[in-house]
DNA sequence: ACAAAAGTGTTTAATGTACACCCATGA
DNA sequence: TCATGGGTGTACATTAAACACTTTTGT
């Protein structure tokens, strides 16, 4: 242990939120405005300084419930972010997260407040600092942990549709999946409880919903089964 | 963006390292006695502070340096620590890092200045604060990374035997794998090189040197090609 | 009657897994 | 000659991928 320091070592520790959200079309991420200096009036990430009295994980969920009026949210931490001169003005180190939120249920006052707005994953505008690099890096670990772990839930209403559910993971892995071979896939999983309720917004003929069985999943894993999608 | 902050709320940074030895049979980690208070005489992992002049990669890299003489060698952070009083003394964050390296090289002058040495493990022992956590984390990547990409060659030398790549990697997935289907996946990946050399150490035989060619990963890599083991 | 989305299985290809014998050599 | 590790291929099982028609119902 080399345990030497100077307390001008010291540095400022930032988290920055990257925040997903599903619009039943496209995936999406929450960007605000800024309006302070340096770069005021550019996009950015969500972020806001780590406190003496929260960890990093408590940080994130004040500035996401900051941002969207919203609590228990899925959060994983994603890097942390270190170039000296990242931040124009001051040492800081940035740890980013990456946040999966169900895009209905946020506070739409908030985010007006500060001009935050949803953006397609395709054609978000540019970002201050290295914060493209955390959102590029927050789409690939996303990719790998919705394929590995039924996270991608979060994203959804409690109740949805097969062709939903299709969606959210195309969005995801930006690639179309064959609906025969991805019903017949989730199905196997077993870990969905089909409704005698059917939506009746998308079509004519209606569709059934469908709400994942945490619980089951949970018995499941515990049981050495393996989500794989 | 929430850009209030005390200059109270600035924290010191560590960089812990896990580091990865292969000794032809276990997979190990390098550990060294604290020397200073506290935990005084306990095992932790080899770390240091990130310096203004720094950023972590170069704090990982400068920490691994000292202690092993290595330079030049596989590093990937893994996550970032900050429970409030991981670290009894001050108010600390840590960065956790993992580096692979060959067991051979390092310098065992260095390593016994630190009182540090290798441990296997599966019988390593207690460690300060978090280091376990930490530890445990970084198996589980590494047994991800190594799979999807060929770093585990970092573990050995330059050449090497089909049968020492298949027991690092049995030591690092932690189960047996079978000699002849792990030798045709490995064919199969076409990126090794078949040396006319032998290695005669290991059995009367002798059994035949590969090494990675790492130009031919790299083409085929960029040419849509993707490891996995 | 027709447009629009829902629902539903089978065939084929690719990949993974299990498995046993001969070879070369030094002691 | 025998003990030790090196080297090699095939059959079977599982998983992934391609693919098209019928149903329902509101307009």
């Amino acid at each position: 242990m080399i345990h030497n320091y100077d307390s001008e070592d010291k540095a400022l520790l930032a988290v920055d939120c990257i925040i997903f959200g599903f619009d039943q079309e496209e995936l999406k991420i929450l960007l605000v405005k800024r309006d302070f200096e340096p770069e005021k009036g550019m996009w950015s990430l969500m972020g806001g300084f780590l406190k003496r009295s929260e960890n990093l994980d408590e940080a994130a969920e004040r500035i996401l419930l900051h941002l969207t009026g919203i609590n228990n949210v899925y959060l994983e931490q994603l890097h942390s972010y270190s170039k000296i001169d990242r931040d124009p003005v001051e040492r800081t180190v940035s740890v980013a997260y990456f946040a999966l939120i169900n895009i209905e249920e946020h506070n739409k006052e908030l985010i007006k407040q500060y001009s935050a707005q949803w953006f397609n994953i395709s054609n978000a505008p540019g970002l201050i600092f290295d914060h493209e690099m955390m959102v590029k890096k927050a789409i690939s670990r996303l990719r790998y942990r919705t394929s590995t772990v039924p996270i991608g839930f979060e994203l959804l209403p409690q109740k949805f549709t097969m062709r939903q559910l299709q969606k959210m993971y195309e969005a995801i892995l930006g690639e179309k999946l064959d609906k025969r071979n991805f019903i017949n896939k989730i199905n196997s999983l077993d870990i969905l409880r089909k409704l005698d309720e059917k939506d009746m917004e998308s079509s004519k003929k209606g569709s059934f919903l469908y709400t994942f069985d945490e619980q089951k999943y949970k018995r499941k894993a515990a049981d050495g089964f393996s989500f794989k999608l």
